[in-house]
DNA sequence: TAGTGTCACCACAAATTTGGAGTGACACCA
DNA sequence: TGGTGTCACTCCAAATTTGTGGTGACACTA
């Protein structure tokens, strides 16, 4: 219970040791050519304790998947007191693009990566299945911890979180899917990234001004 | 059953995890002053586990003891067709030590295990034991393959395999101690290597004499 | 001499992993 | 249209490993 036991970190060596062996083989074969049985072969381990760890082969790629759908939510709720929900979306899709951030798939590789996506219809279900939820998650953070609005001059009623969330996680899926063609149509990584990042700025600077009509856009 | 399935390797895999950790540990603390929970703490493993494949501590240090065990037997059993199963087993010492065999323990951190052993009442217990049984292992190889003894002048009955086996044994023995005494003396490998190389010869060559009156002394 | 601590080792329940025998969906092929 | 095969996934029994709480031997100490 305490997670600290012999037996928590056999789990999780055991699962990382699935997920590891599993993506190379999704990079190299594509996720569709490889099989649950191949993945368990290649881990050490019984087909059956793959599905212990991963209910579905499409978490076997999505490994962080679960931490994807909470990131933005988390964003959220951990943003400095007071400060613009949207904004700490926008500041955070920034630093993660000017430093390269794994999970935005700047590093070499990530084509690799994004084309096993592409050539799987079950992998794209499935990224679109985590944006859904990341949004949800969103929704319920922006309901716990809302906009603060200030009574300024030109203010009017901020909108309901799902719509919030939609427009911010909308955008947010935007941006990452417009630097993945750009890169994916031979761009250089670091052209595609800039043009991104004005690409961001901009399109969050527009919510933000319909929230706090005084800021200075940027 | 087939011996080849997952959980075979894995059985294998934590045995030799155990020993592999356990060495180490013995040749730096000594036998005694280390605890079967350190062992398995360093192999990642519980305690349990550890005496669900070494019933008693002793086995974490002669891991390869059933080998040893039975080595004089196997020798004898798979000697050449006709050969003298003395003779066997001196060529069989005498090319370990040309060869610097590690069962012998000519090789460098020899002696760390050695003196492990002369450390622990239990250790050199042990070794009794081990050497008993493969005297024991002896006997049996030697009833069912005995030595071919021809009707040449001078020839006499040979003795029974339980006497000749502790004859054999027990200069095998001997000569593997002198060579262990020799070096934690101080004395040069080689030289005491080629010491006991000959003093083996000598040995051998005198219960080969009286099995074979015949043969010429080498 | 009784108390205390350490350690080898045991016993048993709970958790994890494996093996094996399925089922259902789907593609290929005659 | 009806096999045939592959593969994701399920269910269950058995094997393995771990957690936990012992026991008894032995050394040390007050």
């Amino acid at each position: 219970m305490c997670g600290v036991g012999l037996r928590e970190i056999k789990k999780q060596q055991t699962r990382t040791a699935i997920a590891d062996a599993a993506l190379p083989l999704f990079l190299e074969y594509g996720f569709d050519r490889v099989t649950v049985a191949e993945v368990a072969r290649h881990a050490g381990v019984s087909t059956n304790t793959v599905f212990n760890y991963f209910p579905v082969k499409e978490d076997l790629f999505f490994d962080r998947g679960a931490d994807a759908e909470e990131h933005l939510a988390a964003v959220v709720r951990d943003r400095a007191p007071g400060a613009c929900p949207v904004e700490a979306v926008c500041e955070d899709l920034l630093s993660g693009l000017r430093e390269n951030h794994p999970m935005l798939g700047l590093q070499p590789g990530a084509t690799a990566f994004w084309q096993v996506i592409l050539d799987s219809p079950a992998l794209l279900a499935r990224e679109r299945e985590i944006g859904e939820r990341a949004e949800a998650a969103l929704t319920a953070a922006l309901t716990g911890h809302p906009p603060h609005t200030a009574d300024a001059p030109g203010h009017c009623a901020p909108p309901p979180p799902a719509l919030l969330a939609g427009a911010v996680a909308g955008m947010h899926r935007a941006a990452l899917r417009e630097l993945r063609q750009r890169i994916m149509a031979g761009e250089a990584p670091e052209e595609a990234r800039d043009a991104v990042i004005s690409a961001v700025v901009q399109g969050f600077d527009l919510i933000c001004r319909g929230l706090h009509p005084t800021a200075e856009p940027r």
